[in-house]
RNA sequence: GGGUCGGUGCCCGAGUGGCCAAAGGGAGUUGACUGUAAAUCAACCGGCACAGCCUACGUAGGUUCGAAUCCUGCCCGGCCCA
């Protein structure tokens, strides 16, 4: 893609919510290779999919020929962005942030091309460049070049200092060293760019003046929307908590299944700012998916690609081979070789050797599929829980004859959440 | 430092001695309708060995037959004064 429609193609998919002189950027652009950074803080110990859009932002504009920089905020982190919340975060021990760090380094990894060449993507920590700094220096370098007036004013700082927990003199040092950290990017790696989500605009713009007051040059800025739900709360939610990348905190089968659950009046928004795919080639699938919306094709396009983006082409296939055959048809059917398919991909219980009259309360809880036996209870007392297709009585007790081929139990709760036990 | 108001369940927010596991709303879960969607309607919504018991209304004590509610100390926050 050359880089002149790169602009064009990222406001037609709706990622542009915000930019510093856009006519100069994209006449920097095109002249080459341009460095971008997008900052991510380690305030968990992985990513989740709401991180998904900033990662592929990069992704595109390394396709289209420049040089990413994804940033673990090793140092951020330790402080704490005070925007989009209306208290003090708890500062996180350094040991739990080191391990954050790492984890998310690693995500930070997978999605780019790091293979050396002129597109090379480089991972940087920002805790290289600002543990070593002393708090003179840095009131001298970076905290002389910004006026109180000024950092008072911004959204996200203005709206703590209205609320009635205020802000701490520590977040309200955030955005300069968020700042501080375009600025060294921009002399270490000649990085131009910073992005973000829309939140960030104010932190980013900061850095852009620190540039421009500290070495006289020019850099840019430029935010993409959050991704946000149909009714306007934050995406990124599924029952179980926060979607996450790392495969341990949310399976890929779990991944896919967000994804395939999308509402139709979203699923063509998310396709826009996610999908890597040209959106020529997307218009088809929304226009299948306003006559059939029912098919879920687009759904199932958002899903396929997410999935393998983060978890690999395998995985995804495993995922959606499950999802067939839970939601296909009668999984009760299935052969004992579709049923350990099925089993490798949803969660999963050890039963006892003789399964007549034991109870699930404990298979539900002890999966994470419930939390608590009193759960269970209601659950049951709102037919809720089948084995198979039989619908389990209050008592919640197990027949050997809701085994099914291959010796396994198929535990279902309300519509879309399944248990495979298996015999030991 | 002084004064004052306040800290209630996942969140917001009522409650001011027994009828309080605590009104109401939101979130969430389930059921019905559907398409693994949305909207709508309904039920549920602290835990457990579940007609009972246990734990909970910032925290530690106290008064009382009985406290989220009264008293005292402490911690934390808002506002006003210094």
């Amino acid at each position: 893609m050359a880089s002149m429609d790169l602009i064009a193609d990222l406001q037609a998919r709706g990622l542009v919510h915000d930019t510093t002189d856009l006519a100069a950027l994209k006449a920097r652009l095109a002249e080459g290779p341009l460095g971008l950074y997008i900052g991510f803080d380690p305030t968990a110990d992985s990513l989740h999919v709401g991180h998904l859009v900033g990662q592929l932002f990069m992704r595109r504009f390394q396709l289209a020929g420049h040089r990413p920089f994804p940033l673990a905020g090793g140092a951020t982190g330790m402080i704490g962005d005070p925007g989009g919340r209306s208290e003090e975060r708890n500062l996180l021990d350094v040991e739990t942030l080191h391990h954050n760090v790492e984890r998310i380094k690693a995500q930070l990894s997978k999605l780019l091309d790091f293979d050396p060449g002129p597109y090379q993507a480089t991972l940087v920590n920002n805790a290289d460049w600002t543990t070593s700094v002393t708090m003179l220096e840095f009131l001298r370098d970076v905290g002389k070049h910004f006026t109180v007036n000024q950092m008072t004013a911004k959204d996200s700082v203005r709206s703590r200092i209205e609320s009635e927990h205020g802000i701490s003199y520590t977040e309200f040092s955030y955005m300069l060293l968020q700042a501080n950290d375009f600025r060294h990017l921009y002399e270490a790696h000649g990085v131009e760019l910073q992005a973000g989500a829309s939140d960030q605009w104010g932190n980013i713009v900061a850095g852009t003046e620190l540039i421009r007051r500290r070495l006289g040059k020019q850099a840019f800025a430029m935010t993409h929307p959050l991704m946000l739900k149909s009714d306007g709360s934050k995406f990124g939610k599924s029952a179980g908590g926060a979607v996450w990348l790392d495969p341990d905190r949310t399976s890929p089968y779990q991944f896919r299944q967000f994804w395939m659950q999308s509402d139709d009046q979203m699923v063509g928004t998310y396709l826009r700012m996610l999908s890597l795919r040209p959106l020529d080639e997307l218009e088809g699938l929304f226009a299948q998916h306003a006559v059939e919306p029912e098919q879920r094709a687009a759904q199932r396009a958002l899903a396929d690609e997410m999935t393998a983006l983060v978890h690999g082409r395998d995985a995804a296939d495993h995922a959606a081979r499950a999802a067939e055959v839970l939601f296909g048809g009668d999984p009760t059917t299935a052969s004992a070789e579709v049923l350990a398919v099925v089993a490798a991909e949803v969660p999963r219980v050890e039963l006892p050797a003789e399964v007549e009259g034991v109870r699930v309360h404990e298979l539900l809880v002890s999966a994470g599929i419930v939390k608590s036996t009193s759960e269970v209870n209601r659950l049951l007392g709102q037919k809720a829980v089948r084995a198979g297709n039989r619908i389990l009585d209050e008592d919640g007790l197990l027949h050997a004859s809701d085994l099914l081929n291959g010796g396994f139990l198929l535990l279902r709760k309300g519509k879309r959440d399944f248990l495979v036990g298996k015999v030991s």
